[in-house]
DNA sequence: TTATTAAAGTACCAATCGGTATTAAATTAA
DNA sequence: TTAATTTAATACCGATTGGTACTTTAATAA
């Protein structure tokens, strides 16, 4: 058996809610004391447990990532419908969560890409690293696709790739920007018109 | 004449200091003595001249959306280039500000719009004012278009003007996610796809 | 000169920042 | 019971936070 004082607050728990916290107010905007109030844990507890304030962070994002932002580009790979309708199932997805009220608004990963800045620790490097992992697995989907005949064989797959990308990288900022669903509806609508004809 | 001792710094060239600065680093991870630094002016100077943090904050976005963000929306309006065309310039020119190097990274409107959250003062109404603004213009551009028989009559002119105001937020953050500059041309060119008839 | 005006500059405020040393409590193994 | 182990909890650290009171300096008007 483990021996010891139990935890009150099991990790994974913990660095949900300190995920919720720091997606929603930024590094700079999240302090310690808004970390101990959202976890339970008390503030040398979070230390022993994930490190310091960047460590929380990092740990914090990689959850988000593992959790939300693969799983829809891995239902894209999986998708049989055309082209065109799992690239939009995947855009609706993206934008579904946006309008979920149990979450903060925006991605957490975008705002890491935005609130990065050169010499700011590795929020810059983390930020990329997953980004770039989203549009390998974009990538892969749209050169299935021309070997399977379904677009284009004259299409870019890697153009395709990170448009599509970048797409989802948006979504979030209009969300931020107050958006409404029937504009992003039809904001997703005009995006798929890059790929009228496949 | 003007009585009193003469000031050390121009508020319009302490503004522009103040605003590279929360340009860069942020709101929050921008702190009172960064503008001191920056600007040259004493703490008690840059209260007396524009407020609290706040305060300086919103002038420095104002400024900053005067010099550049309008600017290019306007020479927009003015092109006389085919539709696809001078969309093209548009994107391109707020592209070449992207590698600029003696900026910062990414788009302070952008920055401002991610950073907010509900709650937290009047970033978000800031952000969203501004950007509303830009989209207006570019819905004006669009409608001029289909009335002058530029575009197809069955485009939808608010559709392509959000669509167009949404890559025009994406470019900054494809910026900042290290994007390169051969894939940038390549993301606008993909983009324009979308008027591919026009 | 001498007021008057306005900005610069210094020094300070309480509160909060990220981070840690230390002690108390709760568990298991012996 | 006792020792060992692990976590919780309190209290504290120096540094920095946003913001301000006060003094000094440099200009003009009388």
């Amino acid at each position: 058996m483990v021996r010891g004082r139990p935890r009150k607050i099991e990790p994974d728990a913990a660095l949900k809610s300190a995920m919720i916290v720091f997606w929603q107010k930024g590094f700079d905007g999240t302090s310690m004391a808004d970390l101990v109030k959202a976890t339970g844990m008390a503030k040398p507890g979070l230390y022993a447990t994930f490190g310091d304030k960047q460590e929380i962070y990092s740990k914090a994002l990689e959850q988000y990532v593992k959790d939300r932002g693969f799983h829809i580009a891995k239902k894209l790979m999986a998708s049989e419908k055309s082209t065109r309708d799992a690239v939009r199932d995947f855009l609706q997805d993206i934008a579904i969560n946006m309008f979920d009220q149990s979450t903060p608004n925006g991605c957490f990963l975008v705002n890491t890409i935005v609130e990065s800045e050169a010499g700011y620790f590795h929020l810059e490097v983390l930020g990329r690293k997953y980004n770039d992992k989203r549009r390998e697995i974009l990538s892969h989907f749209f050169q299935n696709a021309k070997t399977a005949g379904k677009i284009s064989a004259t299409s870019d797959p890697e153009a395709l790739a990170e448009f599509y990308m970048a797409q989802a990288l948006t979504i979030p900022v209009l969300d931020k920007a107050g958006i409404s669903q029937k504009s992003m509806d039809r904001f997703i609508e005009t995006a798929l018109m890059v790929l009228r004809d496949e």
